[in-house]
RNA sequence: GCGCUCGUAGCUCAGUUGGAUAGAGCAACUGCCUUCUAAGCAGUCGGUCGUGGGUUCGACUCCCGCCGAGCGCGCCA
């Protein structure tokens, strides 16, 4: 790769086709409880025009006997500045009119306030959802651009367990910022680059059955690689077990004979060299690899529902990666050390939070982030530096967000830092985050696996799932035609399996069971699916079913029928959460409190055989309310809903 | 050794700027299908939030010590 494509990344970039901004309208916020929001910081600024006011949040209360929302906001305020918590609520509450949306606000134990919302407003929220003019949410007042770069698998290789998380959760993440008007662009930075190919080519050319791997590529290549590995394994061996024979006593010799006695390593290094100077073989087959893997990824990505804007593999970058190392020199942040090209502290940090130092029998000593090899070679921290400047140079993003396994957090501690020194003007425009996740363990704690010891593979792990679901389903609905029971398993099993992935906090490794990821009862995906499934059937036994939601009246009255209708009104500040600290849990866990709330009333309030008409139509609305806001919800999951099941 | 993450009910996990009596699912037990889908609902049982201190009007949440688990620590990604 000689050539200098590289002094002004941006004169060469290729075209890669992106979202466009969306169209953010700015209007007044929808649901009440950003108003008064608003009007209580207005009020806080009027009684403390100094405050930063951007904490001042009007919450849901947890517990309703105290009101539709509270604001604890005032005691931490107090705190800070050591006034009377309950002084300066009264005193806010004396510049405070919230009459419009509330009843009486209440000070209540250290300092709270507590909202109650007026029925009327209650109703006229829900009046406004039911002529769709909105879904309980507002768009971000400002529009942020956003990378979000996940799944990233490697070519050569199925995709596995594994990789469910970082797909997952990306993906239910790049919906969210996407329904809140930001732009995105979601990459799938794919593993296509690095000494492996060295090996895979080696095998391909001397250990190939074109049979199997027209039958399936990825396999085949699995087998080379492994049959290649235990071949450089077993001539390491002998290399060493004859060295030691010839000379018992040397004990560096074993180390140098290995390195040399294997006459397959060699020729592996010999065919990773071809294909970086680009011999045009050894090029073919690479992209052969990439191209067949691109389609088994395709394969799994069609079945997820999961959808990048680009996909820029490593190796896309290799252009730039001599310059960016040329460039890290040449501003003093990488130097050359033992032959190997890396970036060292520059003592900003104390040792203890200095990603480039560590703690050796009580001595702080480098730990470089190596940017080029002895050999030459890159290493993947270039790649990831030149990925961001790409990245920065092309769509500008406010933010870029990293999907990635929390074993890497010291990696991206130190990407981000050796970024922020190489390039401070730039690395000041974007915010860079690590959106870490635990491990996937088996019940014995381990990394899981399958009983002989390999990886699930993605693939079969969803057959599992509709398969299991196609049993449940045809149990209960034993009458409906089986293409339609394969429909609802498939929507089913792959809920379930998402949801399970995207329910438990992400940051904490979490123990795969069968029978726990594809459960369908409880909080699960079915149950909400169910919830969605219960109130299409009521409009199917409905004469005329449009009709009767065009403008309708809501009249929430039984204590149900209320609690569902106040839950609705907080879908936005939970997609708002869910932005904001990219968290997918906290929409899974408000879908599960929507979905119970609406099976109480279900139990409770009979719609169809309502006492009269317009308790009748209320019910219908409201479930229509719920049933929409289930799929979205389910949608930005990245979760699918049936009308039926 | 050093660093990071974590330790909440028998099991698997939530717990939204430090906030009001710590929640759910599974498992166990008890009721509820001639009324819109029982993949459901109602209820019982079950926790000194690893442990000992500290900060605070208030701590599962913040700080320190200890115990225990997992992960990471120069030329793989």
């Amino acid at each position: 790769m000689g050539a200098d494509l590289s002094r002004c990344a941006s004169v060469f970039l290729p075209f890669y086709p992106c979202p466009p901004y969306p169209s953010v309208v700015k209007s007044f916020p929808v649901l009440p409880h950003k108003q008064i929001e608003l009007k209580l910081q207005a009020a806080v600024r009027a009684v403390l025009p100094d405050a930063d006011v951007s904490a001042v949040l009007v919450r849901p209360c947890p517990d309703p006997k105290f009101g539709d929302y509270q604001s604890n906001a005032l005691m931490s305020l107090a705190k800070q500045r050591k006034l009377n918590p309950r002084q300066l609520a009264t005193d806010t509450l004396a510049k405070l009119d919230v009459n419009e949306w509330c009843e009486t606000v209440e000070i209540a134990g250290a300092g709270f306030l507590n909202f109650r919302l007026k029925v009327s407003v209650l109703t006229q929220t829900l009046e406004a959802a039911a002529r769709g003019e909105h879904l309980f949410f507002d768009k971000a007042s400002q529009s942020k651009t956003v990378v979000v770069d996940f799944s990233s698998p490697n070519v050569a290789k199925p995709m596995h367990v594994g990789h469910i998380r970082s797909t997952g959760i990306g993906d239910a993440l790049q919906r969210t910022l996407r329904l809140l008007g930001h732009r995105v662009i979601s990459d799938n930075h794919i593993g296509d680059w690095g000494t492996q190919f060295g090996m895979l080519i080696c095998g391909y050319k001397h250990l190939l059955d074109v049979a199997a791997f027209k039958r399936s590529p990825v396999d085949e290549l699995v087998r080379l690689y492994k049959k290649i590995t235990e071949q450089i394994q077993k001539e390491e061996s002998e290399a060493e077990t004859a060295a030691w024979a010839k000379n018992p006593n040397d004990i560096a010799v074993d180390i140098e004979a290995r390195d040399v006695g294997s006459k397959t390593v060699n020729e592996c290094r010999y065919e990773l060299v071809l294909l970086q100077r680009g011999w045009p073989e050894n090029v073919a087959i690479w992209k052969e690899m990439i191209a067949l893997s691109q389609k088994q990824f395709d394969a799994i990505y069609g079945r997820l529902g999961v959808k990048f804007d680009v996909t820029l593999g490593e190796s896309f970058y290799n252009p730039w990666l001599g310059e960016v190392v040329a460039s890290l020199l040449a501003r003093g942040i990488a130097r050359e050390s033992e032959g190997a090209v890396g970036v060292f502290s520059d003592g900003a940090l104390p040792p203890k939070e200095d990603p480039f130092l560590v703690n050796r029998d009580g001595e702080w000593v480098a730990d470089p982030a190596l940017v080029r090899k002895s050999d030459g070679g890159f290493n993947y921290m270039t790649t990831d530096l030149a990925t961001i400047d790409y990245r920065l140079k092309t769509w500008a993003p406010d933010e870029i967000v990293y999907v990635v396994d929390d074993r890497q957090g010291p990696h991206f501690k130190k990407l981000f830092i050796a970024f922020t020194r190489w390039q401070p003007d730039a690395a000041g425009k974007v915010k860079l985050v690590h959106v870490g996740f635990g491990k996937i363990l088996g019940d014995d704690g381990r990394p899981f696996k399958t009983r002989s010891g390999d990886t699930v593979k993605l693939g079969d792990l969803l057959d599992e799932a509709e398969e299991r679901a196609f049993k449940i389903v045809s149990e209960k609905n034993p009458e409906l035609p089986e293409a339609q029971r394969r429909e609802i398993a498939r929507v089913i099993g792959l809920g379930a399996v998402k949801y399970a992935d995207l329910l438990p906090n992400r940051q904490s490794d979490y123990i795969f069971n069968w029978d726990k990821m594809l459960a369908l009862q409880g909080n699960t995906a079915p149950y909400l699916q169910y919830a969605y499934a219960r109130i299409k059937s009521i409009f199917r036994k409905l004469e005329n079913p449009e009709s009767r939601i065009q403008n309708p009246e809501l009249k929430p009255a039984a204590p149900e029928e209320l609690a569902l209708a106040r839950h609705l009104l907080n879908f936005g500040i939970t997609l708002e959460a869910v932005a904001e600290e990219l968290r997918p849990n906290y929409l899974c866990n408000y879908l599960y409190d929507l979905a119970s709330h609406f099976s109480r009333f279900f139990e409770n309030c009979p719609v169809l055989k309502a006492d009269d008409a317009a308790t009748r139509d209320s019910r219908l609305a409201l479930c229509d309310l719920t049933a929409r806001v289930l799929k979205q919800g389910l949608e930005t999951l990245g979760i699918e809903t049936v009308e039926q099941m």
